[in-house]
DNA sequence: ACTAGACATTGATATCTGTCAATATTCACG
DNA sequence: CGTGAATATTGACAGATATCAATGTCTAGT
């Protein structure tokens, strides 16, 4: 693994490594649709509003959450290739 | 997922989540007999031996490194079923 | 246009983290 | 035993990060 691939890769790990986010990812999975908007979210923690759209800010910069705006609500999606070919290449890694 | 497994769960990602770290279990990985002494691993960057040592600390800690000495050699080695697990979790996350 | 609501941004702060220099520990070998 | 080599620990410091309160920006109704 060269030094380029370890950023990209860290990259998207840190983006995960929050227990906040973890649950931002899964609540937006398993929600109807796939997909959640913020106000969904916000109610599912004892968090301010801020700080879950700072998160959620983290993982779409990273690539991991899609966002689509619909009126006043914004949606995120879970981009489902990039956790699956993420995981491939960690389970792989001990290989 | 509740609150105590993401807890679980980013812990372990914290600790992937650095581009040295993230080297330094794909140079162990790789290297033969799937383990690797310290020396072979500190030649590989350009960082301070306490650094590296620091970083294997934190890999050994969270459970991805298993640690065994021998003589003033300290050998370390991926543990391929943590990795294993926790990427099938992470790429059955988008589903 | 005004207002209310949904979400984002800014600014501030406390905590965490990566790094190094210096020092300690542990072991092999003469 | 004493010396040197391999690794770990400590202490310090700069930069990153999680959080909140306050404020800003859109958008939909009325």
């Amino acid at each position: 693994m060269t030094a380029a691939q370890a950023e990209r890769v860290s990259a998207l790990l840190k983006a995960m490594a929050d227990s906040v986010r973890l649950q931002l990812l899964s609540l937006v999975a398993s929600h109807e649709g796939g997909e959640a908007c913020v106000c969904d979210l916000t109610e599912a923690f004892e968090l301010s509003q801020p700080t879950i759209s700072h998160h959620l800010k983290v993982l779409h910069q990273s690539g991991l959450l899609e966002r689509s705006k619909r009126g006043v609500w914004v949606y995120y999606k879970v981009q489902a290739e990039v956790l699956d070919s993420l995981g491939k290449l960690i389970s792989s890694a001990g290989a």
